[in-house]
DNA sequence: ATTTATCTTAATGTATACACTATTGTGACA
DNA sequence: TGTCACAATAGTGTATACATTAAGATAAAT
């Protein structure tokens, strides 16, 4: 079993970016918002190196814009591109369905790496039951995770993560407003037999109609929310 | 017509990182090869500074690695990194002809940018009658970044091209080596054929079923080189 | 009062000095 | 001769000084 050598001094540049990520995620800035080096400087108290090589990283990954000589700026997230966010995700999380329900019918994988999917898709169940938006939206979280997580393409899953982490501050917002995910709930427990059942395609067809009516679902409160006010918190 | 304020004059940062890029993808690095930042700084003549931010855009290209406290390694790709790379290409170049199709069928693409892919396409069929085997390349690369550019998904293009780069040293190296590619030259023909007549799910499963069936070629011929070599040149 | 030119300021871009650590080499000891 | 401890070295990580330039302020001219 090869261990890699690790390193138990995580590196400030690796800190600084682990940081300013989750201050993005955690919606500690406005879209669009400008953040000058300086603040994130004396919010992390380390010098402008490790700040601006986390900063670069995370352009790569969509989340700011540096723009030469004018400083580092919060992406916002327009329905143009969310429509284009969700059919990358479409596309990619529809290939790990398949890869999966193909495992399975070449028995490459455990019934115990199963209930990783199994346990999420209960759990939504049950919380649709109780009302519980909060647990409900975790497990689903939990359920795509595991998914790309069990289909084993590991650029796959950051990609896909990548976009995920652009969306996130959208899904954020809009979680109170979505509708009643009784029919999303019903998704993952059809996704789920597919797989079971080694049924690629199948598999792969329900998922890819699951994300495209999130995705609409989405574009729709966004076009709604954009009607009633000029500034909307994430575009 | 919004025109973004450009500076002419371009970042030492910005050139760094294009003059390392068209170096690795030009195959003047070898696989596992690991390179000193004061060979790079020496090369392009500027700081250490500008090398590192390059190096961290180029990392999360997927084209280096950076290994703390030990430096700057060129990313070999393993057969199993094929195979991973190959499934997200199919799944995304897949639904940009999808999403294309689409485009057709609403009027939303005129003939005159249809004539993008019709040209490589005929490029290809021309080069397949004279066994230009350089000029088939070139037109199978045409091809498939036209179709990237007309489906309008910017990120989903970027996506593709990242990869794309990651597997640039495998296709240069297998050009020789890959079978006739008329089998190939058939699909484009088509693929176009598919998008011409607006038909999504067609057109998706052309693509898909064309790049399976260039990793499975890949993937073949990388078996039989690690069999006759320890040490192949890309992995 | 408005516009334009110039100057000032403050921010980013780059170079470099310093800090830290992995690697390598040397020598003592078994 | 082989192994371990320690020191020397070289390379990466971080802080900071310096260079450059965009944005804002001030003042002059119309």
């Amino acid at each position: 079993m090869e261990e890699q050598a690790r390193t138990n001094t995580i590196s400030l540049s690796e800190k600084a970016y682990q940081t300013i990520r989750a201050l993005i995620l955690g919606n500690e800035f406005r879209a669009g918002e400008q953040i000058l080096e300086k603040v994130l400087v004396e919010r992390l108290s380390i010098s402008r190196t490790p700040i601006r090589e986390a900063c670069i990283q995370l352009q790569k990954e969509g989340l700011i814009e540096i723009r030469p000589r004018r400083g580092i700026y919060i992406k916002p997230i327009s329905a143009a591109d969310m429509n284009e966010i969700y059919d990358i995700m479409s596309a990619l999380e529809a290939q790990a369905a398949k890869v999966l329900a193909n495992k399975i019918s070449q028995k490459k994988i455990t019934n115990k790496e199963l209930e990783k999917l199994e346990t999420p898709t209960v759990n939504m169940e049950k919380a649709l039951e109780t009302k519980n938006l909060k647990a409900w939206a975790e497990a689903d979280e939990e359920f795509h995770l595991a998914l790309l997580e069990l289909c084993g393409n590991k650029r796959l899953k950051e990609a896909v993560l990548k976009y995920w982490g652009q969306v996130h501050r959208v899904r954020y917002f809009t979680l109170e407003l979505r509708g009643q995910p009784s029919d999303s709930t019903d998704d993952h427990r059809a996704l789920l037999d597919a797989i079971r059942s080694g049924n690629p395609r199948k598999a792969a067809d329900i998922h890819e109609h699951h994300r495209q009516k999130a995705k609409q679902n989405l574009l729709d409160i966004i076009e709604k929310f954009e009607r009633i006010t000029v500034a909307s918190p994430f575009c």
